[in-house]
DNA sequence: GCCAGATCCTTCACGCGTGAAGCACCCGCC
DNA sequence: GGCGGGTGCTTCACGCGTGAAGGATCTGGC
């Protein structure tokens, strides 16, 4: 038995025998493990009616545990501005999102979740986080750690790479 | 030196102490790396004004060595009929890909990569190989195998979960 | 033969993200 | 003190993917 992009593999290196496709087979599954993680990590958020992107936006205010500025906030999720503020836009009109100008600098504002944002957060938050202990529960404690450290590696490896190209 | 998700992981901890984020620890590195490989592995397709899924579609063809349906190439980039139809659309226009008619079932049509199309990824493919091998060869090699093989056996489980789930 | 249901692809309306442009505002220099 | 450049957010037009609906075609049972 094997994964799909193994079956993929093998036929490159019928089609390519010469070239090495090492890579795509870290970089193929990965990519198509976040694509199936993602589509499916939705389904318990999409309950509540949230989208992941939505939700993202919540946790990250909860984890800091204050207010943030857009541009914080589409640091700290990784998102674009104009996608920040449109997120805003929505989550605000649903009540779950406060701002607050800020008095020096007109510019910008301060963001936080209301009593109504924090339920939700403190209430979805050990659910999905149980649903993705389902997840990943087939694969046993230690290859789990032995995963999450390499990917902090790579991940480590990437930014770096990300950070001198963009800036 | 630590990475990202390693900061929201300390700052998780903080918040809620009681819970485990291990599947954090897993899912939020994978799709970060994803997100950023996603991002970064376009940079070189663009100079031959591709994007990431036309050239799935692309090499999708040339992997199976013959002619696909559209049904079959949806199903083989892990994509949704429409999409397919619309990006078969443009590579047709581009003269990239060409369309046959079935003889017995009219519904169909068989799909192959015309000399160009054939052409352009045997000059592309191993440029863009070439650039994923470079994205991660800063993990030693062992590190890297470790890596695929891990990822291989949670897509296998993700793949029986979702299969489990979609039928 | 013919009809019901299944199959395959395409079309449609819509939502979401994007990069570029726009706008308001801040700061430092002269 | 005011002006140029920089910063922070929002708006805009657009592209792309999605799920649902549509339309054409095949197939099996009668």
């Amino acid at each position: 038995m094997e994964d799909a992009v193994a079956t993929v593999l093998r036929q490159w290196q019928d089609v390519y025998p010469d070239l090495d496709f090492g890579p795509v087979a870290v970089i193929g599954r990965l990519n198509r493990c976040a694509a199936l993680l993602q589509q499916v990590t939705e389904t318990p958020l999409g309950r509540e009616g949230l989208t992941r992107p939505e939700y993202d936006v919540l946790i990250a205010l909860r984890r800091v545990g204050g207010e943030l500025t857009p541009g914080r906030l589409a640091r700290e999720t990784f998102a674009s501005g104009a996608a920040v503020t449109k997120r805003i836009k929505l989550l605000e009109e649903r009540g779950l999102v406060a701002r607050r100008p800020d008095g020096r600098d007109r510019r910008v504002s301060h963001l936080r979740l209301t009593e109504e944002g924090l339920a939700l957060v403190d209430r979805v938050l050990p659910e999905q986080l149980a649903y993705e202990t389902g997840l990943v529960s087939g694969l046993p404690e230690a290859r789990r750690e032995e995963l999450a450290g390499i990917l902090g590696e790579l991940l480590l490896l990437l930014e770096g790479r990300l950070g001198a190209l963009s800036g």
